[in-house]
DNA sequence: TTGTACGCGTTATCAG
DNA sequence: CTGATAACGCGTACAA
C-alpha cells in the first residue's frame, strides 16, 4: 500500500475534525468534550447542550483509531468461516452478525481456505491486538491456530466443530446423536449395505457423526464403504459416482453434510437413478434448500441459530470475564425425513 | 460492554509486550526497534539480527491500534451486503476477501438488511475513522448511505449496482443486454405471454433487466404481467403462485435473479406443472446451484468473480489516488440455455 | 461542575 | 547509523 503521502497535499483537504475543535468552538476543555460524548453524568445540562450542538454541527465523529488505543479495545471480533460457498455457514454469519452488532460489535471475516493447511505464519495478524475475539467455525481437531491465540490470553469460543485438546467454550450440535438417528432411520428402513460419503476425518463433526453411525450398526463397515472428503457439492458428487459405478453400490448413502447429498443426488439422478428406489440418500444440517421441492432431502437438522447466538453470547462473556472456567453447549439435533429415503429395492441382480 | 477494569486484576496479566519492551531487553532505543521491524534501511546488520531475535524471542507484534492511529489508515475496508443468503453474494464476497487480503486489507461485514431501509442514523460506525474504504453491493437508486460516505471523503466503489445520480466507481454488469438476452431467448421460442417477476423497483438492476426486456418485446407489458419484490427465493415463489393461479397464465416468466428463479421453480413443481413444457422460466446470475441436475435452470450469466476482483482492485486505487477522475466498469453478459425453457405448449385452454 | 496533565504504542522528524 | 522527542486523538485520575 502506498506510504503516508507528505503533508499538505490534496487529501488532506478533508481533516478530520476532533474534539479540540469542538471545544475550541464551545469555549470548553477538550476533556469535557469526551465527558459529554461519553454520557459523563457530572456535566452541567448548559454546557452539555452546547457541546452537543456544536458537535452535531461541526459533523464531529469520535475517532475510533484513538478510542481503540486509549480503552484497549477495537469492538471488532474475528470470525473464520471456509471459502464461503455453503449455505449453512452463511446463515451462521449472518446470525451470528446479528447477535454481536446488536451488542456494538463488528466483525471481520477471517477467511480459512478449505483447501490448503492455514499456516501460521500467513495468519499473523490475529496476534496484534485489532481483534477483541475470534470465533472460529473451521477447527480441526489439530488445528494449531486456536492453542496459539488461547495461549496468547485471546478470548476465544470454537463453533459447530469442537477439538477435543483444548478446553476453551464450544458451541455444537449432539453430532453421536445426529449420525445415530441418520443410521436408525437407514437400518428401520431395511437397509443392509450403507455407504458413508463423509467430510474430513480431522474435523470433530465427521468423526462424530461416524460414531454415531457405527454405534447403530454395530458392524465394522468395510474400507470401500468408507469415504472421506472436503465439505463440498463436488466431493459428494465424485463419492456417488464411484459408489454407484463400483461392483456392488450400496443402497444407501449417508453424506457427510446437506451440500455433500445434494452433490451425491446430483450425479445419481444425472445417471439416471431414481431416488429412493435405486438408492436412500440422507444428509446433516438441514440448510433451507434441502427442504426445496427439486431437492426435498432427508436430513438430520442442526439448529444453526441456536448455535451462531449462543457462540456469538458466549465470546461476549468471555472477553468480558477472561478468567471464567469455559462451557461446553452441546444442542440436540432431530431427523427430518423428506422424500430421498425409502427401504430398498427388493433383492435381485441389477442389470 | 464493560468499562476499563482499573489496573492490575486477573486481565492484566497478560500485559502485551511492547517494543520499549523489546528495546530495553536488546539494550537499544524504542525508535530502532521501530526502524528495524519497518524494515528501514540505514541499520546496521548487527543491531539488526539482535533486535529481530530479541523481538521474536518476547513474542512481540507491533500493536496495530498505535499504527492505526498514528499512520491514519487501518487497512481495514467494510464491505455491505443484504443478509446473506445468495449464493451470488457469497461467492462475491469470497471473491472480493481474496483479492483485497492479497493486498494487505481486512474486510469487515456491514449488512444491509433486505427488508427495512437503512436508515443513516444506525450506520454512524461507518463514519467514524475506522475504514479506509467501502465496497457496496446493495444500492438503492435512493439510498443515502453512498452520497453521506462520499461527502465525507470516504472512498468508495459500487459493485454489481449502479447508482445513477452518484460519480464514484462502479462495476457492474451489462444489464440491459442481459434483459434483452433474456427476453429474445423466450421471443425466439414463440412465447408470446411472457410475465416477468422481478426484483426491487429501486434497483438499478432491476431497472435496467427489465429496460432490456421491454427493448425486443416492444409492447407495453399489462400490469398484471409485472411484479416487483425482494430478491428471494420466496418471493419467486409467491409470484409463480399469483401468476399461475390467475385467469390466463403466462407461457414464461423472466425472474429477477437466479434464487427468485428457483423460488418460481419451485412452487411451479409443487403444483405439479412441468418445465418447459407448461412454464419455461429464466433467471439471472448463474450460481453454482443453477447448474446442479436437480434445476438445471436457463439463465443470463453474470461473471461475479470479474466483478468481485475488479471491483477491489478499484477501491485500493481511490484509497490511493482519492482524487483522480472516477470509473465505470460494465461487464459483458452471456445466456446460458438449460432444460427451464422450451417453446410453448399449442395453445389450447388448459383444464 | 470543569480544567490540567498524562499516557495508550506507534511512526516520523531532527539531531548528532 | 542511532537516540531523543514530538505528535496521532482520545479517556481519565487528579486538582481546583
Amino acid at each position: 500500500m502506498s506510504p503516508e503521502h507528505d503533508l499538505p497535499n490534496g487529501a488532506e483537504q478533508r481533516q478530520r475534525v476532533t474534539s479540540r475543535d469542538v471545544a475550541a468552538a464551545a469555549g470548553v476543555h477538550q476533556s469535557t468534550v469526551s465527558r459529554v460524548l461519553n454520557g459523563d453524568q457530572r456535566i452541567s445540562n448548559n454546557t452539555r447542550k452546547r457541546v452537543e450542538a456544536t458537535a452535531e454541527q461541526l459533523g464531529y465523529v469520535p475517532s475510533k483509531r484513538a478510542q481503540n488505543l486509549r480503552t484497549r479495545r477495537s469492538g471488532v471480533v474475528g470470525v473464520m468461516v471456509h471459502d464461503i460457498d455453503n449455505a449453512f455457514y452463511l446463515s451462521l454469519l449472518s446470525d451470528m452478525h446479528r447477535e454481536l452488532s446488536a451488542v456494538g460489535y463488528s466483525i471481520v471475516l477471517i477467511v480459512d481456505p478449505l483447501h490448503r493447511r492455514s499456516d501460521i505464519s500467513r495468519m499473523r495478524h490475529l496476534f496484534d491486538d485489532s481483534l477483541d475475539g475470534m470465533l472460529i467455525t473451521t477447527a480441526m481437531i489439530d488445528s494449531e491456530i486456536p492453542p496459539a491465540l488461547r495461549a496468547r490470553g485471546m478470548p476465544l469460543v470454537l463453533a459447530v466443530r469442537s477439538m477435543p485438546d483444548l478446553d476453551v467454550d464450544t458451541v455444537e450440535s449432539d453430532n453421536v446423536a445426529a449420525g445415530r438417528e441418520a443410521a436408525r432411520h437407514l437400518v428401520a428402513l431395511g437397509h443392509t449395505d450403507i455407504a458413508v460419503a463423509m467430510g474430513p476425518k480431522e474435523t470433530s463433526t465427521t468423526r462424530d457423526r461416524l460414531r454415531g453411525v457405527l454405534d447403530v450398526i454395530q458392524t465394522e463397515l468395510p474400507p470401500d464403504r468408507v469415504m472421506h472428503g472436503p465439505y463440498r457439492h463436488e466431493t459428494g458428487y465424485a463419492m456417488c459416482r464411484r459408489l454407484m459405478m463400483g461392483e456392488r453400490p450400496p443402497t444407501a448413502i449417508i453424506a457427510g453434510n446437506d451440500v455433500m447429498a445434494i452433490g451425491v443426488l446430483d450425479s445419481a439422478w444425472r445417471t439416471g437413478l431414481s431416488t429412493p428406489e435405486d438408492l436412500s440418500v440422507l444428509g446433516f444440517d438441514d440448510i433451507p434448500m434441502a427442504a426445496w421441492q427439486a431437492i426435498n432431502l432427508t436430513t438430520v437438522r442442526q439448529d444453526s441459530k441456536a448455535i451462531a447466538e449462543q457462540a456469538a453470547r458466549r465470546l461476549v462473556d468471555r472477553i468480558d470475564q477472561p478468567d471464567s472456567p469455559p462451557h461446553h453447549d452441546i444442542f440436540p439435533v432431530s431427523l427430518t425425513v423428506r422424500a430421498t429415503t425409502g427401504p430398498p429395492r427388493a433383492k435381485h441382480p441389477r442389470n
